[in-house]
DNA sequence: CCTACCGATCGGTAGG
DNA sequence: CCTACCGATCGGTAGG
């Protein structure tokens, strides 16, 4: 019989996870020796490598760890259901509210995507587009002006907008500041509903 | 009499800015070599030195002049008298141009400005903060009640959604694409002003 | 005493 | 699960 992993194996690489993630998206992925890594963690250089094949599949597993608990949480919340508007809100916040509980694999995403190998870069790139169609087709109910065949498809476009204001909240968004993630979700989804609406008259 | 540093020293000084930021913004600034640099620009590893005092200098060098030109840019595009959605449209126009002409410079910005000592970070900031009041205030023109003092100012927040529909566009958007740069600054406007106007009512 | 510029190599550190 | 190392390459500087 084949020796089994450890018991607590995978509890052990998710904190390593969780340890790389937090020095990643503070000093960058390039910026953080593996050495750094085991210090941080508590554990030897090498023994990193008992976990992780290389560094590069360390970052591979936050990022897509990170990329299927959203796509899972925004599917959890989506309500097709809904009036266009409050469904495009019920994404919204189910997506800042999944930023908030990984702020610092968001951030590795965001950032550190591009340092990945060209393979591992595609398969997060699948993820990334099935999130990204479920934004626009809500957008798309609330306006289906922003499907026709027209010089230029506005989908595209306006659905970038909308992850470009989701997703640089990173930037300047402090939990606690003046405005809470849910009165955010709520402008955004305001200002979305109201614009998308006002386009293609 | 000092002498006089050569006639075309900024000349090959700005050359090698440009070299430098093409290749930071395609393979990153932590992993660009000093000798990559030179090889690429024709000259020896040694002679950048000449020209500037140590890598971060050049990264400076090259967001300080990226953000310096995207003022002036905006500052004359800026036409306080228009009408506020007109002026947000000019705003916005201006800087999509100048993200088109500089697509190197702006990338590494984004990208690479924590790379920077704090030191240099701050003097960068400050012009950042200089345009985001500029676009804040066209913002403003268009719905005067962001800036009231309710329980959460709105007009921070909805500043930084344009500046991730604006800042973002650089990961999707392409000059050869359906839509053209102009209609993109169409699109955004129009989003946003009437956004902006459905606010706080 | 300045600049412009090169071939060669420095001390340290990276991932593995 | 560790210490001891490696091939390679890094940013920066020497003499001339």
């Amino acid at each position: 019989m084949a020796r089994v992993r450890a018991a607590d194996y995978d509890d052990k690489r998710v904190k390593l996870l969780m340890v790389a993630a937090r020095l990643f998206a503070r000093n960058g992925f390039d910026r953080t020796s593996m050495a750094q890594l085991g210090e941080a963690a508590g554990v030897s250089k090498a023994l990193l490598y008992h976990y992780y094949e290389n560094k590069d599949a360390l970052l591979f597993d936050i990022v897509e760890r990170h990329l299927c608990a959203l796509e899972a949480q925004i599917l959890a919340a989506d309500a097709p259901g809904l009036a266009p508007p409050e469904r495009l809100r019920a994404l919204i916040g189910a997506a800042l509210r999944a930023y908030r509980d990984s702020d610092a694999l968001h951030k590795v995403q965001i950032n550190e995507l591009d340092k990945l190998p060209a393979t591992h870069q595609r398969a997060i790139r699948k993820i990334q587009r099935r999130i990204v169609a479920l934004f626009a087709a809500a957008l798309a109910a609330v306006n289906p002006h922003l499907q026709d065949k027209g010089e230029a498809a506005l989908l595209k476009p306006v659905t970038m907008c909308l992850f470009g204001a989701m997703n640089w909240s990173y930037l300047w968004f402090r939990d606690d500041g003046p405005l809470s993630r849910e009165a955010y979700a709520d402008l955004v989804a305001q200002l979305f509903a109201a614009g998308v609406g006002a386009l293609a008259d």
